[in-house]
RNA sequence: GCGCUUGUAGCUCAACCGGAUAGAGCACCGGCCUUCUAAGCCGGGGGUCGCAGGUUCGAGUCCUGCCAAGCGCACCA
């Protein structure tokens, strides 16, 4: 319809041009928009107000001769002048009906469009540190990721979802030393644990398993363990290196093959249960890529290579240093530090290479917000790889900050002083945990609050949106009790029978859904789906409580079921983007 | 101190790359169930869009400066 009225335009500027009431060189961008109000049409256009200027002519004077000089056309039913040069059009309603023939024919189909064919996009999202269960933190991350791969998938992308598991670095081996340190005590030795170790439940669990599988396989005696390991922080030592030095001592005592076995049981454990967390929350992934692969397998040596031959590293204080100040970083980065270990960003560095050379056109992160002073340095080495830095995009998500009614809750993974995902998802369930995630604009900060989500009360708009749909289908299963029956085709022959005030604005609402799709999709904003669905579901309960659908007359009543029908499609259409059940029944 | 993000109704948030009278939900007040599910509908009150300037036909939206909140500013990941 957008383009129809484009058409239209275009031929009235020819005109005017002709009439040299414009230069010919005039090409402007023609904006159309949907009206915010149902006065105003359903479309209006500015450029009466654009052109004025360059034409000279007052814009209203301009917008009466672009209105004379439109053609006509059966789709619209009136075009008026209005306040200071707007151009509103108003649709003829009757051209809004073949929008129920196309949902019934399209079905599951409807609101699928082709903009992104061909063009291949890697989302890479949660990506969180297999060092404990996910948290409510990053439920956010993992529903808003996975709608926004969803909808670029509903536009026609090719879509390729990732999660990077950080399995090598420090925190790995933090881990490792604290199953086993657990696993000691599991033993009946007497273990002062760390207090910068992982100290929650789970560890525990791992280390038990453990213990019942091997017995005392790998146990050491604690004096060994704790002989001239310098004090932890309580004991007026610093946390950091008492860590360390115990994890030195670990390495030691089990030997090589035994402490991979703690580190490998510890990190399967843990990203096993990641991905069941995640499979049982909707979020489904084509990959898993290993950061301890990318080391192994030399990529990491070659990223830096790529770096030094383009003249990027420089050596300083015995590291060796990625000059990204050069490239709108704020400071140089060390990418290997004197002790010959690459820093984390130096396989970050790699990983993106990987991104790029796999020849995604492009290439979306999406991180918590706490870690935006990462953008420019990963801007900064694509730059240095010589590869075209607009196809990242980073989408940075706020945390979440959780209250439990009044009081903030504090979280810290390391005391294991959490809300894990599951735990949401156990008391208020899938459904209401992916809409609350998704329902704001992701970079603003939002209040989570748990007593609220948990309260499973119609506070919680997604049974809004449900009950819609619920609504409908008890109304088609209504018509058997009734001993009614359904013609679909004696319906559509009659659509024009839908003339009420309520189904004309319900047919405007689903003629919408494919633009609201593409716009999710292309600015990459779930939340816009989600607003779209509480409209629809809200002219829809609007509609239910005006009117009666199983009416004597059967000309009507057949039109009115395939109007709900068509807004039953549309509201599972939009529900299944978002991955959230459609009930039959509530 | 520097940087990023955010400030809109009592609370939680919208406002479609500058548009017309800034909209919803919750909360509050008043109506609607002998008719397809009242987890619903209808009506009402409630706003200096953080503050001050600027840009233009037009600014919640863009620019500048302040104020406030969150988060960053490692040879950690």
């Amino acid at each position: 319809m957008k383009q129809k009225i484009e058409e239209l335009i275009l031929q009235a500027l020819e005109t005017l041009k002709a009439e040299e009431v414009l230069g010919l060189e005039t090409t402007p961008h023609i904006a159309i928009e949907r009206t915010r109000d149902p006065q105003h049409g359903d479309f209006a256009s500015n450029l009466a107000l654009i052109l004025a200027k360059p034409a000279k002519i007052n814009p209203r004077e301009l917008a009466i001769k672009i209105i004379a000089a439109l053609p006509e056309s059966e789709a619209i039913l009136k075009v008026e002048l209005a306040g200071p040069g707007f151009i509103n059009f108003f649709i003829n309603p009757n051209s809004q009906f073949q929008i129920i023939n196309q949902i019934h024919d399209q079905g599951r189909e409807f609101g699928l469009s082709t903009i992104g064919a061909g063009k291949k996009v890697q989302v890479e999202f949660v990506s969180a540190n297999p060092t404990g269960p996910l948290h409510v933190g990053h439920g956010r991350g993992a529903a808003y990721g996975s709608v926004v791969a969803d909808l670029l998938q509903a536009v026609g992308f090719e879509v390729h979802r990732e999660y990077y598991v950080n399995d090598a670095g420090r925190q790995m081996d933090i881990l490792a030393t604290s199953v086993w340190l657990r696993y000691l005590e599991a033993c009946g030795e007497l273990v002062n644990f760390p207090s910068n170790a992982y100290r929650g439940d789970y560890v525990r669990e791992i280390a038990q398993a453990i213990y019942k599988n091997t017995n005392n396989d790998y146990r050491r005696p604690i004096e060994l363990v704790i002989e001239n390991i310098p004090p932890d922080e309580p004991q007026g030592g610093d946390k950091d290196v008492h860590i360390d030095a115990l994890i030195d001592r670990t390495k030691t005592l089990l030997g090589l093959s035994q402490y991979r076995d703690f580190f490998q049981i510890g990190l399967d454990s843990i990203l096993d249960d990641i991905k069941i967390d995640l499979e049982e929350f909707g979020v489904n992934y084509q990959q898993w890529f290993s950061e301890r692969d990318l080391m192994d397998n030399g990529a990491v040596d070659k990223a830096l290579e790529r770096l030094r031959i383009g003249g990027h590293l420089y050596q300083k204080d015995g590291a060796t240093w990625f000059a990204s100040s050069k490239l709108g970083d704020e400071k140089d980065r060390v990418v290997v530090r004197e002790n010959g270990h690459y820093t984390y960003f130096a396989s970050d560095i790699a990983y993106h290479m990987n991104k790029l050379d796999r020849g995604f056109d492009q290439i979306i992160d999406i991180w918590g917000a706490d870690h935006h002073g990462y953008v420019p340095r990963v801007r900064a080495a694509i730059q240095a790889l010589g590869a075209d830095e607009s196809k990242l995009k980073v989408l940075l998500v706020q945390f979440a900050v959780l209250y439990r009614g009044e009081e903030r809750v504090q979280m810290s993974t390391r005391s294991g002083e959490f809300v894990t995902l599951r735990q949401l998802r156990n008391e208020v369930g899938k459904d209401a945990a992916r809409f609350f995630y998704v329902m704001r604009r992701s970079e603003q900060h939002m209040d989570f609050d748990l007593k609220l989500a948990t309260s499973k009360s119609n506070e919680n708009p997604v049974f809004y949106v449900q009950y819609a749909h619920a609504r409908v289908c008890s109304v088609l299963r209504q018509l058997d009790e009734k001993g009614l029956e359904r013609n679909i085709l004696r319906g559509m022959e009659n659509l024009s029978r839908l003339n009420q005030e309520h189904e004309t604005s319900l047919l405007g609402t689903l003629v919408r859904y494919p633009e609201a799709i593409e716009r999710a999709a292309m600015q990459h904003e779930p939340h816009q789906l989600v607003h779209y669905l509480r409209d629809l579901a809200h002219e829809f309960h609007t509609y239910y409580n005006a009117h009666q659908f199983l009416v004597e007359d059967a000309d009507v009543r057949d039109a009115r079921l395939n109007l709900i029908s068509a807004v039953k499609q549309v509201l599972a259409n939009g529900l299944g983007l978002l991955n959230i059940n459609t009930p039959e029944s509530m």
